[in-house]
RNA sequence: GGCCCCAUGGUCAAGUGGUUAAGACGGCGCCCUCUCACGGCGCAAUCAGCGGUUCGAAUCCGCUUGGGGUCACCA
Protein backbone atom coordinates (compact mmCIF):
# COMPACT_ATOMS: atom_id res chain seq x y z
CA UNK A 1 0.00 0.00 0.00
CA UNK A 2 1.21 3.27 -1.01
CA UNK A 3 1.29 5.90 1.78
CA UNK A 4 -0.67 8.95 0.68
CA UNK A 5 -0.35 11.68 3.57
CA UNK A 6 -2.26 15.99 3.12
CA UNK A 7 -1.47 19.00 4.11
CA UNK A 8 -4.43 20.76 4.33
CA UNK A 9 -3.91 24.56 5.21
CA UNK A 10 -6.78 27.21 4.79
CA UNK A 11 -5.48 30.15 3.18
CA UNK A 12 -5.54 32.81 5.93
CA UNK A 13 -2.51 35.13 4.35
CA UNK A 14 -0.33 33.69 6.87
CA UNK A 15 1.81 30.39 7.65
CA UNK A 16 2.81 29.76 11.50
CA UNK A 17 5.64 27.68 11.89
CA UNK A 18 3.19 25.47 14.13
CA UNK A 19 1.72 24.56 10.96
CA UNK A 20 4.94 24.11 8.70
CA UNK A 21 5.72 21.55 11.37
CA UNK A 22 2.79 19.79 10.85
CA UNK A 23 2.97 19.90 6.79
CA UNK A 24 6.76 18.73 7.08
CA UNK A 25 5.74 15.74 9.28
CA UNK A 26 3.08 15.21 6.62
CA UNK A 27 6.02 15.30 3.87
CA UNK A 28 8.31 13.07 5.71
CA UNK A 29 6.02 10.21 6.87
CA UNK A 30 4.98 9.92 2.48
CA UNK A 31 8.36 10.33 1.84
CA UNK A 32 10.00 8.57 4.19
CA UNK A 33 7.82 5.27 3.18
CA UNK A 34 8.42 6.56 -0.73
CA UNK A 35 4.44 7.73 -0.51
CA UNK A 36 2.86 10.68 -1.72
CA UNK A 37 1.95 14.04 -0.39
CA UNK A 38 -0.78 16.13 -1.41
CA UNK A 39 -1.57 19.87 -0.96
CA UNK A 40 -5.17 20.98 -0.20
CA UNK A 41 -6.61 24.01 0.09
CA UNK A 42 -9.57 24.06 2.54
CA UNK A 43 -11.52 27.28 2.34
CA UNK A 44 -14.97 26.37 3.14
CA UNK A 45 -15.20 29.94 4.56
CA UNK A 46 -16.08 32.15 2.62
CA UNK A 47 -16.19 35.15 5.43
CA UNK A 48 -12.40 34.73 6.17
CA UNK A 49 -11.86 34.94 2.27
CA UNK A 50 -8.02 36.57 2.53
CA UNK A 51 -7.03 38.07 -1.18
CA UNK A 52 -3.53 36.28 -2.51
CA UNK A 53 -3.29 33.58 0.51
CA UNK A 54 -3.16 30.80 -1.76
CA UNK A 55 0.11 32.13 -2.81
CA UNK A 56 1.06 32.55 0.44
CA UNK A 57 0.72 28.98 0.91
CA UNK A 58 2.59 28.14 -2.60
CA UNK A 59 5.39 29.70 -2.36
CA UNK A 60 6.54 28.79 1.34
CA UNK A 61 6.22 25.19 0.43
CA UNK A 62 8.30 25.96 -2.26
CA UNK A 63 10.93 27.81 -0.29
CA UNK A 64 10.51 25.15 2.52
CA UNK A 65 11.42 22.92 0.05
CA UNK A 66 8.03 20.44 0.84
CA UNK A 67 7.11 19.54 -2.58
CA UNK A 68 3.63 17.99 -3.25
CA UNK A 69 2.59 15.49 -5.45
CA UNK A 70 -0.41 16.21 -5.90
CA UNK A 71 -2.71 19.77 -5.45
CA UNK A 72 -4.33 22.32 -6.75
CA UNK A 73 -1.58 24.05 -8.81
CA UNK A 74 -0.23 20.85 -10.49
CA UNK A 75 -3.53 18.88 -10.61
CA UNK A 76 -3.68 14.87 -9.66
CA UNK A 77 -5.79 12.18 -9.99
CA UNK A 78 -7.92 12.71 -7.10
CA UNK A 79 -8.63 16.43 -8.02
CA UNK A 80 -10.22 19.05 -7.40
CA UNK A 81 -7.42 19.83 -4.83
CA UNK A 82 -9.22 22.76 -3.60
CA UNK A 83 -12.73 22.49 -1.34
CA UNK A 84 -14.78 25.49 -2.93
CA UNK A 85 -14.57 23.47 -5.71
CA UNK A 86 -15.66 20.45 -4.60
CA UNK A 87 -18.75 22.17 -2.74
CA UNK A 88 -21.06 19.84 -4.26
CA UNK A 89 -20.02 16.76 -3.50
CA UNK A 90 -20.35 16.94 0.05
CA UNK A 91 -24.42 17.47 0.83
CA UNK A 92 -25.29 14.20 -1.02
CA UNK A 93 -22.60 12.27 1.26
CA UNK A 94 -25.01 14.01 4.12
CA UNK A 95 -28.27 13.29 2.39
CA UNK A 96 -27.36 9.60 2.61
CA UNK A 97 -26.75 9.63 5.85
CA UNK A 98 -30.28 10.88 6.94
CA UNK A 99 -31.92 8.27 4.85
CA UNK A 100 -29.76 5.90 6.47
CA UNK A 101 -30.87 7.61 10.00
CA UNK A 102 -27.71 9.03 11.21
CA UNK A 103 -28.18 12.42 10.25
CA UNK A 104 -30.80 14.59 10.87
CA UNK A 105 -31.85 17.94 9.74
CA UNK A 106 -31.87 20.26 12.17
CA UNK A 107 -34.01 23.54 12.19
CA UNK A 108 -32.88 25.76 15.10
CA UNK A 109 -31.99 29.17 15.03
CA UNK A 110 -29.19 30.58 16.07
CA UNK A 111 -30.57 32.55 18.25
CA UNK A 112 -31.71 29.50 20.29
CA UNK A 113 -28.30 27.86 20.39
CA UNK A 114 -26.92 31.13 21.26
CA UNK A 115 -29.56 31.50 24.13
CA UNK A 116 -28.83 27.71 24.64
CA UNK A 117 -25.13 28.05 25.68
CA UNK A 118 -25.98 31.52 28.10
CA UNK A 119 -28.32 28.96 29.76
CA UNK A 120 -26.50 25.99 29.77
CA UNK A 121 -25.62 24.98 33.35
CA UNK A 122 -22.16 24.98 34.62
CA UNK A 123 -19.92 22.80 32.35
CA UNK A 124 -22.82 21.45 30.08
CA UNK A 125 -22.51 23.03 26.67
CA UNK A 126 -23.61 21.51 23.44
CA UNK A 127 -26.39 20.95 21.64
CA UNK A 128 -29.68 20.02 23.06
CA UNK A 129 -30.88 17.91 20.10
CA UNK A 130 -33.67 19.24 20.27
CA UNK A 131 -34.34 18.40 15.99
CA UNK A 132 -33.50 15.06 16.52
CA UNK A 133 -36.62 13.59 16.90
CA UNK A 134 -38.77 15.75 15.01
CA UNK A 135 -41.40 13.95 13.15
CA UNK A 136 -41.75 13.10 9.39
CA UNK A 137 -44.90 15.91 9.54
CA UNK A 138 -42.94 18.53 11.14
CA UNK A 139 -40.01 18.08 9.02
CA UNK A 140 -42.05 18.32 6.08
CA UNK A 141 -44.28 21.37 7.14
CA UNK A 142 -40.36 23.14 8.05
CA UNK A 143 -39.53 22.07 4.53
CA UNK A 144 -42.37 23.71 2.84
CA UNK A 145 -42.05 26.70 4.89
CA UNK A 146 -38.30 27.32 3.44
CA UNK A 147 -36.75 27.33 7.06
CA UNK A 148 -33.27 27.09 6.56
CA UNK A 149 -31.30 24.07 8.24
CA UNK A 150 -28.21 22.59 9.30
CA UNK A 151 -27.50 18.37 8.88
CA UNK A 152 -25.91 17.18 12.24
CA UNK A 153 -24.30 13.69 13.01
CA UNK A 154 -27.10 11.40 15.05
CA UNK A 155 -24.22 10.82 18.29
CA UNK A 156 -24.95 7.44 19.87
CA UNK A 157 -26.17 8.38 23.24
CA UNK A 158 -24.33 5.97 25.19
CA UNK A 159 -21.34 3.83 24.93
CA UNK A 160 -17.69 5.15 24.04
CA UNK A 161 -15.77 5.08 21.11
CA UNK A 162 -11.53 4.48 21.13
CA UNK A 163 -9.57 4.73 18.79
CA UNK A 164 -5.47 4.12 18.06
CA UNK A 165 -3.49 7.03 17.31
CA UNK A 166 0.34 6.34 16.43
CA UNK A 167 1.98 8.47 18.73
CA UNK A 168 -0.55 8.73 21.87
CA UNK A 169 -1.73 5.34 21.85
CA UNK A 170 -5.14 4.21 22.64
CA UNK A 171 -7.49 7.18 24.00
CA UNK A 172 -11.11 5.96 24.42
CA UNK A 173 -14.27 8.82 25.16
CA UNK A 174 -17.51 8.40 26.18
CA UNK A 175 -20.16 8.98 23.63
CA UNK A 176 -22.11 10.94 25.41
CA UNK A 177 -19.90 13.92 25.51
CA UNK A 178 -19.86 13.96 21.66
CA UNK A 179 -22.10 16.42 19.94
CA UNK A 180 -24.52 16.20 17.10
CA UNK A 181 -22.05 18.14 15.69
CA UNK A 182 -23.13 20.24 11.89
CA UNK A 183 -22.44 18.57 8.63
CA UNK A 184 -23.73 21.09 6.69
CA UNK A 185 -24.36 24.96 7.34
CA UNK A 186 -27.26 26.41 6.61
CA UNK A 187 -25.20 27.69 3.26
CA UNK A 188 -25.45 24.51 1.98
CA UNK A 189 -21.71 24.20 2.36
CA UNK A 190 -19.85 21.72 4.55
CA UNK A 191 -18.13 22.17 8.17
CA UNK A 192 -14.51 21.77 7.82
CA UNK A 193 -15.11 18.77 10.03
CA UNK A 194 -17.18 16.82 7.74
CA UNK A 195 -15.46 18.14 4.52
CA UNK A 196 -12.25 16.78 6.09
CA UNK A 197 -13.89 13.41 6.37
CA UNK A 198 -14.82 13.29 2.95
CA UNK A 199 -12.27 14.76 1.37
CA UNK A 200 -9.01 12.29 2.81
CA UNK A 201 -11.47 9.03 2.37
CA UNK A 202 -12.03 10.49 -1.47
CA UNK A 203 -8.65 11.04 -2.06
CA UNK A 204 -7.38 7.92 -0.39
CA UNK A 205 -5.43 9.50 2.47
CA UNK A 206 -4.24 6.44 4.48
CA UNK A 207 -2.05 8.47 7.15
CA UNK A 208 -3.58 11.69 8.97
CA UNK A 209 -1.17 13.47 10.52
CA UNK A 210 -2.30 16.67 12.50
CA UNK A 211 -1.72 19.05 15.45
CA UNK A 212 -2.67 17.07 19.16
CA UNK A 213 -5.96 19.77 18.97
CA UNK A 214 -7.44 17.77 17.54
CA UNK A 215 -7.51 14.70 19.31
CA UNK A 216 -10.48 15.00 21.10
CA UNK A 217 -12.66 15.55 17.73
CA UNK A 218 -11.11 12.29 16.46
CA UNK A 219 -14.11 10.23 17.81
CA UNK A 220 -16.95 12.64 15.82
CA UNK A 221 -14.38 11.61 12.87
CA UNK A 222 -14.46 8.20 13.25
CA UNK A 223 -18.25 7.84 13.74
CA UNK A 224 -18.25 9.37 10.34
CA UNK A 225 -16.19 6.83 8.54
CA UNK A 226 -18.21 3.92 10.21
CA UNK A 227 -21.49 5.18 8.91
CA UNK A 228 -20.30 5.54 5.30
CA UNK A 229 -18.92 2.12 6.08
CA UNK A 230 -14.93 3.48 5.44
CA UNK A 231 -11.95 2.50 6.33
CA UNK A 232 -10.50 4.60 9.41
CA UNK A 233 -7.00 6.02 8.52
CA UNK A 234 -4.10 6.05 10.70
CA UNK A 235 -3.81 8.82 13.09
CA UNK A 236 -0.56 10.49 13.79
CA UNK A 237 -1.22 13.10 16.56
CA UNK A 238 1.35 16.00 17.19
CA UNK A 239 2.25 18.06 20.62
CA UNK A 240 1.69 21.07 19.99
CA UNK A 241 4.66 23.85 19.45
CA UNK A 242 4.56 26.36 22.83
CA UNK A 243 6.11 30.11 23.21
CA UNK A 244 7.11 31.36 25.89
CA UNK A 245 5.61 35.07 27.01
CA UNK A 246 5.60 37.17 29.84
CA UNK A 247 2.41 38.38 31.71
CA UNK A 248 0.71 41.04 32.74
CA UNK A 249 1.98 40.54 36.57
CA UNK A 250 5.19 39.90 34.51
CA UNK A 251 5.43 36.02 34.69
CA UNK A 252 6.89 33.56 32.11
CA UNK A 253 4.02 31.94 30.59
CA UNK A 254 3.97 29.19 28.25
CA UNK A 255 0.86 28.96 25.90
CA UNK A 256 0.32 27.94 22.48
CA UNK A 257 2.93 29.61 19.81
CA UNK A 258 1.25 32.59 18.66
CA UNK A 259 1.90 35.60 16.99
CA UNK A 260 2.23 37.35 20.50
CA UNK A 261 5.63 35.25 20.95
CA UNK A 262 7.44 37.60 18.01
CA UNK A 263 7.96 36.28 14.67
CA UNK A 264 5.70 32.80 14.32
CA UNK A 265 5.31 32.96 10.36
CA UNK A 266 7.34 30.96 8.76
CA UNK A 267 7.78 34.28 5.82
CA UNK A 268 8.74 36.26 9.03
CA UNK A 269 11.26 33.91 10.02
CA UNK A 270 12.71 33.89 6.36
CA UNK A 271 12.74 37.68 6.71
CA UNK A 272 14.89 38.16 9.45
CA UNK A 273 17.30 35.98 7.96
CA UNK A 274 16.87 32.55 8.86
CA UNK A 275 17.47 29.80 5.97
CA UNK A 276 14.46 28.12 5.24
CA UNK A 277 16.85 24.58 5.90
CA UNK A 278 17.96 25.97 9.01
CA UNK A 279 14.11 26.45 9.86
CA UNK A 280 13.04 23.32 8.30
CA UNK A 281 15.44 21.65 10.39
CA UNK A 282 14.78 23.12 13.83
CA UNK A 283 11.48 22.59 13.68
CA UNK A 284 11.94 19.08 12.69
CA UNK A 285 13.61 18.67 16.37
CA UNK A 286 11.14 19.74 18.24
CA UNK A 287 8.47 17.18 18.42
CA UNK A 288 10.89 14.25 16.93
CA UNK A 289 14.04 12.82 17.78
CA UNK A 290 16.34 10.58 15.62
CA UNK A 291 17.83 7.43 16.60
CA UNK A 292 21.47 9.00 17.03
CA UNK A 293 22.46 12.21 18.74
CA UNK A 294 22.69 14.25 14.89
CA UNK A 295 21.04 17.65 14.87
CA UNK A 296 22.22 18.68 12.00
CA UNK A 297 20.42 17.68 8.95
CA UNK A 298 18.72 18.56 5.63
CA UNK A 299 15.51 17.83 4.48
CA UNK A 300 17.12 14.80 2.04
CA UNK A 301 18.74 13.38 5.51
CA UNK A 302 15.20 14.05 7.09
CA UNK A 303 13.25 12.23 4.67
CA UNK A 304 15.88 9.23 5.28
CA UNK A 305 16.01 9.25 9.05
CA UNK A 306 12.30 10.62 9.78
CA UNK A 307 10.73 7.60 12.17
CA UNK A 308 7.04 8.16 13.51
CA UNK A 309 8.17 6.32 16.94
CA UNK A 310 10.92 9.11 17.83
CA UNK A 311 7.87 11.67 17.95
CA UNK A 312 7.44 12.98 21.15
CA UNK A 313 3.74 13.36 23.34
CA UNK A 314 4.36 16.53 25.09
CA UNK A 315 4.63 19.85 23.55
CA UNK A 316 7.63 21.97 22.58
CA UNK A 317 8.88 25.25 23.44
CA UNK A 318 10.31 27.20 20.81
CA UNK A 319 13.62 28.27 21.19
CA UNK A 320 14.99 31.30 18.80
CA UNK A 321 18.81 30.65 20.47
CA UNK A 322 18.71 27.34 18.94
CA UNK A 323 17.30 27.97 16.09
CA UNK A 324 20.16 30.75 15.49
CA UNK A 325 22.51 27.58 16.13
CA UNK A 326 21.13 25.15 13.74
CA UNK A 327 21.02 28.71 11.09
CA UNK A 328 24.67 28.85 12.02
CA UNK A 329 25.47 25.63 11.58
CA UNK A 330 24.27 25.62 7.88
CA UNK A 331 25.87 28.22 6.89
CA UNK A 332 29.04 26.37 7.83
CA UNK A 333 28.30 23.82 5.83
CA UNK A 334 27.78 25.95 2.90
CA UNK A 335 30.36 26.04 -0.10
CA UNK A 336 32.00 29.14 -0.91
CA UNK A 337 29.77 29.20 -3.81
CA UNK A 338 26.17 29.29 -1.86
CA UNK A 339 27.51 31.42 0.97
CA UNK A 340 28.94 34.28 -1.41
CA UNK A 341 25.57 33.86 -3.50
CA UNK A 342 23.54 34.99 0.21
CA UNK A 343 26.23 36.95 0.83
CA UNK A 344 26.92 39.07 -1.87
CA UNK A 345 24.09 41.62 -1.43
CA UNK A 346 25.48 42.51 1.70
CA UNK A 347 28.90 43.16 0.37
CA UNK A 348 27.79 45.30 -1.95
CA UNK A 349 26.14 47.17 0.40
CA UNK A 350 29.62 47.30 2.33
CA UNK A 351 31.76 48.16 -0.86
CA UNK A 352 33.49 44.97 -0.60
CA UNK A 353 36.27 44.72 -3.30
CA UNK A 354 35.65 41.74 -5.16
CA UNK A 355 39.49 40.46 -4.27
CA UNK A 356 38.36 39.88 -1.02
CA UNK A 357 35.40 37.61 -1.26
CA UNK A 358 37.01 34.30 -0.59
CA UNK A 359 39.08 35.77 2.60
CA UNK A 360 35.75 36.86 3.90
CA UNK A 361 34.18 33.64 3.22
CA UNK A 362 36.62 32.22 5.98
CA UNK A 363 36.73 35.07 8.18
CA UNK A 364 32.72 35.74 8.31
CA UNK A 365 31.59 31.97 8.01
CA UNK A 366 32.36 31.03 11.66
CA UNK A 367 31.36 34.51 12.64
CA UNK A 368 27.93 34.42 11.74
CA UNK A 369 24.60 32.93 12.81
CA UNK A 370 22.69 34.76 10.03
CA UNK A 371 23.62 36.70 6.84
CA UNK A 372 22.18 40.13 7.37
CA UNK A 373 24.65 40.07 10.91
CA UNK A 374 27.25 40.98 8.05
CA UNK A 375 26.63 44.60 7.27
CA UNK A 376 27.38 45.02 11.03
CA UNK A 377 30.44 43.24 10.87
CA UNK A 378 31.49 44.93 8.31
CA UNK A 379 30.48 48.46 8.99
CA UNK A 380 33.43 49.67 10.14
CA UNK A 381 34.96 49.45 6.16
CA UNK A 382 32.22 52.68 5.63
CA UNK A 383 31.88 54.63 8.68
CA UNK A 384 35.06 55.39 10.50
CA UNK A 385 33.27 57.21 13.37
CA UNK A 386 35.59 59.09 15.68
CA UNK A 387 36.33 56.53 18.08
CA UNK A 388 37.84 57.58 21.95
CA UNK A 389 41.45 57.25 22.48
CA UNK A 390 40.42 54.97 25.20
CA UNK A 391 40.42 52.26 22.53
CA UNK A 392 43.82 51.82 22.10
CA UNK A 393 44.08 50.47 26.11
CA UNK A 394 43.42 46.63 26.47
CA UNK A 395 44.76 44.95 28.87
CA UNK A 396 44.63 41.34 27.45
CA UNK A 397 46.75 42.26 24.78
CA UNK A 398 48.91 44.28 27.00
CA UNK A 399 48.28 47.72 24.76
CA UNK A 400 47.94 51.28 26.33
CA UNK A 401 47.92 54.66 24.91
CA UNK A 402 51.37 55.35 25.41
CA UNK A 403 53.15 51.84 23.67
CA UNK A 404 50.22 51.96 20.88
CA UNK A 405 51.34 55.51 19.80
CA UNK A 406 55.18 53.94 19.60
CA UNK A 407 53.75 50.93 18.13
CA UNK A 408 51.89 52.95 15.27
CA UNK A 409 54.66 55.61 15.21
CA UNK A 410 57.24 52.33 13.81
CA UNK A 411 54.71 50.28 11.99
CA UNK A 412 53.22 52.82 9.69
CA UNK A 413 56.77 53.11 7.56
CA UNK A 414 56.62 49.39 8.10
CA UNK A 415 53.86 48.66 6.17
CA UNK A 416 54.43 51.28 3.77
CA UNK A 417 57.44 49.09 2.00
CA UNK A 418 55.46 46.22 2.45
CA UNK A 419 53.58 44.83 -0.14
CA UNK A 420 49.90 44.54 0.64
CA UNK A 421 49.24 40.92 0.65
CA UNK A 422 47.45 39.33 3.69
CA UNK A 423 50.80 36.97 4.59
CA UNK A 424 53.39 39.71 4.25
CA UNK A 425 51.45 42.57 6.20
CA UNK A 426 51.25 39.71 9.10
CA UNK A 427 54.72 39.25 8.73
CA UNK A 428 56.01 42.56 8.43
CA UNK A 429 54.11 43.52 12.16
CA UNK A 430 55.16 39.70 13.91
CA UNK A 431 58.49 41.04 12.91
CA UNK A 432 58.29 44.95 14.13
CA UNK A 433 56.78 42.80 17.46
CA UNK A 434 60.28 40.71 17.71
CA UNK A 435 62.56 43.74 17.11
CA UNK A 436 60.71 46.23 19.86
CA UNK A 437 60.43 42.82 22.05
CA UNK A 438 57.21 42.87 23.13
CA UNK A 439 53.83 40.46 22.41
CA UNK A 440 52.39 40.58 18.44
CA UNK A 441 48.77 42.15 20.09
CA UNK A 442 51.09 45.20 21.82
CA UNK A 443 51.34 46.12 18.16
CA UNK A 444 48.85 44.34 16.28
CA UNK A 445 46.19 45.98 18.81
CA UNK A 446 46.65 49.47 18.33
CA UNK A 447 47.05 49.18 14.11
CA UNK A 448 43.71 47.20 13.64
CA UNK A 449 41.83 49.75 16.41
CA UNK A 450 43.47 52.87 14.16
CA UNK A 451 42.57 51.21 11.15
CA UNK A 452 38.73 50.03 11.91
CA UNK A 453 37.94 52.67 14.59
CA UNK A 454 36.03 49.70 16.41
CA UNK A 455 37.36 47.25 19.09
CA UNK A 456 35.89 43.91 17.67
CA UNK A 457 36.27 43.16 13.90
CA UNK A 458 36.13 40.06 11.80
CA UNK A 459 39.19 38.73 11.14
CA UNK A 460 43.06 40.05 12.61
CA UNK A 461 44.65 43.33 12.16
CA UNK A 462 46.42 42.22 8.84
CA UNK A 463 42.66 41.18 7.30
CA UNK A 464 41.82 44.51 8.04
CA UNK A 465 44.25 45.94 6.33
CA UNK A 466 43.63 44.14 2.97
CA UNK A 467 39.90 44.88 3.33
CA UNK A 468 40.54 48.29 3.58
CA UNK A 469 43.15 48.46 1.32
CA UNK A 470 47.03 49.91 1.38
CA UNK A 471 45.66 53.67 0.81
CA UNK A 472 42.85 53.93 3.18
CA UNK A 473 44.97 51.78 5.58
CA UNK A 474 47.46 54.10 5.66
CA UNK A 475 45.09 56.82 5.94
CA UNK A 476 43.36 56.00 9.12
CA UNK A 477 46.67 54.93 10.96
CA UNK A 478 48.12 58.11 10.56
CA UNK A 479 44.96 59.71 11.81
CA UNK A 480 44.88 57.40 14.50
CA UNK A 481 48.57 58.43 15.37
CA UNK A 482 47.77 61.97 15.02
CA UNK A 483 44.92 61.25 17.66
CA UNK A 484 47.39 60.14 20.04
CA UNK A 485 49.99 62.85 19.96
C1' G B 1 -16.37 23.59 34.61
C1' G B 2 -16.94 18.52 31.61
C1' C B 3 -13.97 15.52 28.59
C1' C B 4 -9.13 14.23 26.50
C1' C B 5 -3.85 14.45 26.55
C1' C B 6 0.89 15.38 28.74
C1' A B 7 4.91 15.55 32.81
C1' U B 8 13.46 13.90 32.66
C1' G B 9 18.07 20.33 33.90
C1' G B 10 16.05 27.27 31.93
C1' U B 11 14.96 25.04 26.64
C1' C B 12 15.09 20.68 22.97
C1' A B 13 15.67 15.76 24.47
C1' A B 14 17.84 10.06 24.87
C1' G B 15 16.02 6.52 28.10
C1' U B 16 11.15 1.48 27.66
C1' G B 17 12.82 -2.52 35.47
C1' G B 18 19.31 -2.86 37.23
C1' U B 19 23.04 3.42 33.52
C1' U B 20 28.11 7.32 37.42
C1' A B 21 20.37 9.46 34.14
C1' A B 22 23.28 10.36 27.08
C1' G B 23 23.65 14.44 23.80
C1' A B 24 22.43 19.55 22.14
C1' C B 25 21.10 24.97 22.91
C1' G B 26 21.82 28.63 26.51
C1' G B 27 24.97 30.01 31.05
C1' C B 28 29.76 29.91 33.51
C1' G B 29 35.17 28.78 33.62
C1' C B 30 39.79 27.37 31.25
C1' C B 31 42.78 26.55 26.73
C1' C B 32 43.83 28.15 21.66
C1' U B 33 44.45 33.19 19.84
C1' C B 34 46.74 39.95 16.84
C1' U B 35 40.26 41.63 18.95
C1' C B 36 35.75 38.81 18.26
C1' A B 37 34.25 34.26 16.66
C1' C B 38 35.30 29.06 15.44
C1' G B 39 37.44 24.88 17.81
C1' G B 40 38.99 21.97 22.30
C1' C B 41 38.36 20.86 27.54
C1' G B 42 35.58 21.35 31.92
C1' C B 43 31.59 23.06 35.57
C1' A B 44 26.63 24.09 37.36
C1' A B 45 21.68 22.30 36.35
C1' U B 46 16.70 17.28 35.57
C1' C B 47 13.53 12.25 36.68
C1' A B 48 6.83 17.40 39.92
C1' G B 49 4.97 15.12 44.82
C1' C B 50 2.99 11.00 47.53
C1' G B 51 1.68 6.10 47.78
C1' G B 52 1.96 1.21 45.85
C1' U B 53 4.01 -3.37 42.61
C1' U B 54 9.08 -5.42 42.68
C1' C B 55 15.07 -8.06 45.27
C1' G B 56 15.39 -3.46 42.41
C1' A B 57 11.89 1.93 39.64
C1' A B 58 12.88 7.99 35.57
C1' U B 59 10.84 3.45 33.45
C1' C B 60 4.71 -0.40 35.65
C1' C B 61 -0.10 1.05 38.62
C1' G B 62 -3.02 4.69 41.56
C1' C B 63 -3.79 9.42 43.63
C1' U B 64 -2.36 14.56 43.99
C1' U B 65 -0.32 18.72 41.74
C1' G B 66 1.04 21.34 37.48
C1' G B 67 0.68 22.27 32.22
C1' G B 68 -1.82 21.90 27.56
C1' G B 69 -5.91 20.91 24.24
C1' U B 70 -11.08 20.86 23.25
C1' C B 71 -16.15 21.91 24.03
C1' A B 72 -18.75 27.26 17.01
C1' C B 73 -23.43 27.15 11.16
C1' C B 74 -13.93 28.69 12.42
C1' A B 75 -10.62 25.83 10.24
Amino acid sequence: MTIRTRFAPSPTGFMHVGNLRTALYEYLVAKHAGGTFILRIEDTDRERYVEGAEQVIYDTMAIAGLVHDEGPDIGGDYGPYVQSERLNMYKPYAEQLIKDGKAYRCFCTKERLESLRENAADGVTGYDRHCRNLSEEEIEANLKAGIPYVIRQKMPLDGETSYHDFVYGDITFPNKDLDDQILIKTDGFPTYNFANVIDDHTMGITHVVRGSEYLSSTPKYNLLYEAFGWEIPTYIHLPLIMGKSIDEEGKEVISKLSKRHGSTGFLDLINEGYLPEAIINYIALLGWAPKDTREIFSLEDLVKEFDVSGISKSPSVFDYDKLAWVNAEHIKLMDEETFLAHAKPFYDKAGVRPDCYAMLDELLKPRITKFNEISDKLAFLESYADYDVSLFEHKKSKSTVESSKEMLEAAIPVLENTPWEREALTEALMTLAQQKEVKNSVVMWPVRIAASGVAVTPGGCSEVLILLGREESLRRLNEGLSKLN
